[in-house]
RNA sequence: GCGGAUGUGGUGAAAUUGGUAUACACGCUAGACUUAGGAUCUAGUGCCUACGGUGUGGAGGUUCGAGUCCUCUCAUCCGCACCA
């Protein structure tokens, strides 16, 4: 009979769901391994880049509860999200009925993979339950102040009337319909990240050599912690007039205090309040220009050359008390430092160009030659009275120190990190759950009312929010003083569920209903000790991921800082060099290939072609050969494991073709706990375990082949578990995959050993000699056997290293 | 511009961390068997002017010895991008 791999999948699918083989057990005593992949969004089927993703962290989870571990490996859908309401806007569905029909498919699609989730524990992001828990954390991240509303600039389509989030914008347009997508204010709910920047920046350090150090880099970069000096500019007596009294001063952040003498100019943004003043009062002249630069995104401006125009406001310098213009300019952030900034343009290359372009004066405050351009780099300063001639670096920490003393400033640290807002105007996510009441304001719903649940008799036009169209939806008793109030429409962003889901996981499924987090639970399972998933989530998720960690930590919820120990970030799956997508016409689909080979051949071939940190290159004909391999695999398992009985093997009595083919098998046996528990480099092991199949097909001996197969299926079950399974089953009653397998040091020994002989550092012929030969027997038979490079030569000098080659240095 | 990687046969990739470069696989070539097939098996396969020479993007350096360490350089990919 021949490798019949469908029948031979389904029918261990089967059993392993019959035996629950994949839920961890509830015995806290036994030592534990938790290995997480990133969940799925449920967008319909599954593609390569979750094969891959499954592949490995099935691979591992395996591999540990092959050692003896408690192996926590879950699964769930992250079930929120546009994509849902966009189904419905497009095929008439609910994004209810579309979602849940979604992960039905995918579920069969992950198990006739055979991956081993604990199937009791999957979850989906959209159920009642989970969102029941998450509202609690949201209330008490509210009473602690970590959730708070704010009033914010936010991208809105007029045509569709929404919020759009930086991504969902195309040329400054709504994805959707085109519109163009103006900056508005808007009343939404924040998350204080801010707060724990320096936390999540410096507990990068621990997991420094865990991490990719490109995702470290990363967040390191995205979070950007600048220290500076921060310190207000006065108005002049007319200015201060001109804005009715109302704005005296405006505030600075510069991280060049040293250059501070160099300010002949300060930059407000469009956004700032002196501007908002000066429109609303109608004083400019240029009031359309920047009321058009307030409209654009960030982004827009940031491709825009620099404008600017004059205020004719003027502050006043803290030092020299100098009249300084005040212009209002494109480049400047309303969202950091204050949305104003010092311009100092012989130091700073953005300042140049602005004051070139609108020929205001430049002050040279370092020494250095700005005749081309600013001079950013490092000197003594001048033209700034009591501090020339010191060096920039300390008169930085001089000029800090002199505000401190005077009480005009003080030394200040600015995060690029922006808090993260949780609103989103769109029906199918977790209601936020909070009240709108005349007389109490914002109210966070009574705990005992929760989870606030979306109603299903909707309509989704993909205008507009659902919930606030909905008739009664909104109307409930205000928790506080129980009047008529109004229900908040905003739901949350999708990657707030995606931020404690691996608590969720941890706690054990018969407490679901009565628990969120359980302390005990948690403790035992957390952290995550591997964690793969996709690098496109290395700032978003994994920075929300470990800033939920810390504020659930501070609420008591967990105890550790750190929610995922390593992390392994896989490479995208390509097809004739490009990333597959639909668009592109090359995709690959799962379910093909399951069919065509079985679920086995697509798991090796994925974990062969490549090591998972690289991308893979997708190669039809290499799956062929996987699949080959596997053919021979059952071949050579049915036709010469003639004797299943293993019995201790006389080593020194096989022939040289057995003694090579044990050797093989041992060493793929060695190589394995590397492999699995560090490198993750399953393509070696896989290389490994074809050259020992090689070498075992050079020998006949029975009890060789019985010895080599026993320890290629055990070794390859994590990586192809039904075929694994079901030769193991037959030769072995599966009592190969029960247990760790002892290496047998002897095996390694040999008679002969192949040495090369280099001459001056060249390979140039190899010899046989004893392992145990003396460095003297060794030179001598070397000298003899490279004798022809050695005659009328002068030997220099004689290196031998052992057990790999002999140089010979001569003239 | 800043930050992070990566460069090895026709292709995907190995190399026990300074010690015989190209394991394993794909592809290709030739052959065997054959119910003529995209099956199986055997042999070969870095390049060149082939008893020799040369070869890990390029140029130097350290060393008895470098894919591996150091310096410079080129190319590609990814992330961030007016953060004052």
């Amino acid at each position: 009979m021949s490798y019949n791999p469908s029948q031979i999948e389904s029918k261990w699918q089967d059993i392993w769901d019959k035996n629950g083989s994949f839920e961890p057990s509830d015995d806290k005593s036994l030592s534990k391994k938790y290995i997480l992949s990133m969940f799925p969004f449920p967008s319909g089927r599954l593609h390569m880049g979750h094969v891959r993703n499954y592949a490995i962290s099935d691979s591992i989870a395996r591999y540990y509860r092959k050692q003896g571990f408690n192996v926590l490996h879950p699964i769930g859908f992250d079930a929120f999200g546009m994509p849902a309401e966009n189904a419905a806007i497009k095929h008439n569905l609910h994004p209810k009925k579309w979602t849940y029909e979604n992960i039905e498919y995918m579920s069969k699609e992950l198990k006739s993979l055979g991956f081993s989730f604990s199937k009791n524990r999957e979850l989906a992001t959209c159920d009642p339950l989970y969102t029941k828990w998450e509202q609690e954390f949201i209330i008490k991240m509210y009473e602690v102040g970590v959730l708070f509303r704010e009033l914010t600039t936010v991208n809105w389509c007029p045509h569709d009337l929404t919020v759009l989030a930086n991504e969902q914008l195309e040329d400054g347009c709504c994805w959707r319909c085109g519109t163009q997508v103006v900056q508005r204010q808007m009343q939404g709910y924040y998350l204080d990240i801010v707060k724990y920047a320096d936390e999540l920046l410096e507990d990068l350090s621990l997991l420094e050599g865990k991490w990719p150090s490109q995702v470290l880099a990363m967040q390191n970069n995205w979070i950007g912690k600048s220290i500076g000096l921060n310190f207000s500019f006065s108005l002049s007596d007319e200015s201060i007039k001109q804005l009715d009294d109302e704005i005296k001063s405006f505030d600075v952040f510069t991280t060049r205090a040293d250059t501070i003498y160099g300010v002949t100019y300060c930059a407000l943004a469009p956004e700032h309040p002196i501007v908002k003043k000066l429109l609303k009062k109608g004083l400019l002249k240029d009031a359309k220009e920047i009321e058009s630069m307030a409209n654009m995104t960030e982004r827009e401006r940031s491709q825009a050359p620099k404008e600017g125009y004059k205020l004719g406001i003027e502050a006043i310098h803290p030092l020299t008390g100098e009249k300084v213009p005040l212009w209002c300019a494109n480049f400047v952030l309303a969202s950091y430092g204050g949305g104003a900034v010092m311009s100092v343009p012989a130091h700073d290359e953005r300042d140049w160009e602005f004051a070139t372009k609108y020929q205001l004066p430049i002050k040279q405050v370092i020494e250095g030659d700005i005749s081309n351009g600013a001079y950013i780099g490092s000197g003594k300063l001048i033209n700034s009275d009591e501090f020339n001639g010191v060096d920039n670096v300390e008169a930085k920490a001089k000029i800090i120190a002199l505000f401190e003393e005077k009480s005009i400033g003080s030394a200040k640290t600015n995060f690029k990190l922006r808090n993260w807002g949780v609103s989103r105007q769109r029906y199918w996510g977790a209601p936020i759950p909070f009240v709108h009441c005349d007389d109490c304001g914002v109210v966070p719903e009574k705990i005992d009312n929760l989870p606030i649940t979306l109603p299903d008799d909707v309509q989704i036009t993909g205008e507009g929010n659902p919930l606030e169209k909905h008739p009664t939806w909104k109307e409930c008793k205000c928790p506080k003083c129980g009047k008529d109030a109004i229900r908040e429409t905003d739901t949350m962003d999708t990657f707030v569920q995606s931020s404690w889901y691996q608590f969720r996981y941890a706690v054990n499924p018969k407490n679901w209903e009565n628990v969120g987090i359980d302390k005990e639970d948690v403790k035992y399972w957390l952290g995550v000790d591997q964690y793969i998933g996709g690098i496109e989530h290395a700032i978003l998720h994994l920075l929300y991921a470990r800033f939920f960690t810390k504020v659930l930590r501070d609420l008591g919820y967990v105890q550790i800082d750190e929610p995922f120990e390593r992390l392994l970030t896989q490479g995208m799956v390509l097809k004739d060099g490009a990333k597959m997508s639909k668009s592109k016409g090359n995709t690959v689909d799962p379910d093909e290939i399951i069919k065509k080979y079985g679920a086995d051949t697509a798991r090796l071939f994925i974990l062969f072609a490549s090591p998972p940190q690289k991308e893979l290159e997708w190669n039809d004909s290499a799956v062929e050969g996987s699949f080959r391999f596997l053919k021979r695999l059952y071949d050579r398992a049915t036709s010469k494991v003639t004797q299943p009985r293993l019995e201790k093997i006389e080593h020194s009595k096989l022939s040289k073709d057995e003694k090579y083919a044990r050797q093989k098998v041992y060493e793929a046996l060695k190589k394995s706990t590397d492999v699995f528990e560090s490198s993750f480099s399953f393509n070696t092991l896989i290389a490994s375990c074809m050259e020992a199949l090689n070498a075992l097909d050079k020998q006949e001996s029975g009890e060789v082949w019985s010895e080599g197969m026993y320890i290629i299926l055990h070794l390859l079950e994590p990586i192809i578990p039904h075929l694994s399974h079901e030769l193991s089953d037959r030769l072995f009653a599966g009592k190969n995959l029960t247990h760790k397998i002892e290496i047998i040091e002897e095996v390694f020994i040999k008679e002969s050993i192949t040495m090369a002989i280099s001459i001056n550092g060249k390979h140039r012929i190899n010899m046989e000699i004893s392992p145990t030969a003396s460095k003297e027997v060794i030179l001598e038979t070397a000298r003899s056997v490279a004798s022809r490079w050695l005659e009328n030569m002068t030997m220099v000098k004689e290196i031998v290293v052992p057990n790999k080659l002999v140089n010979f240095v001569i003239r």
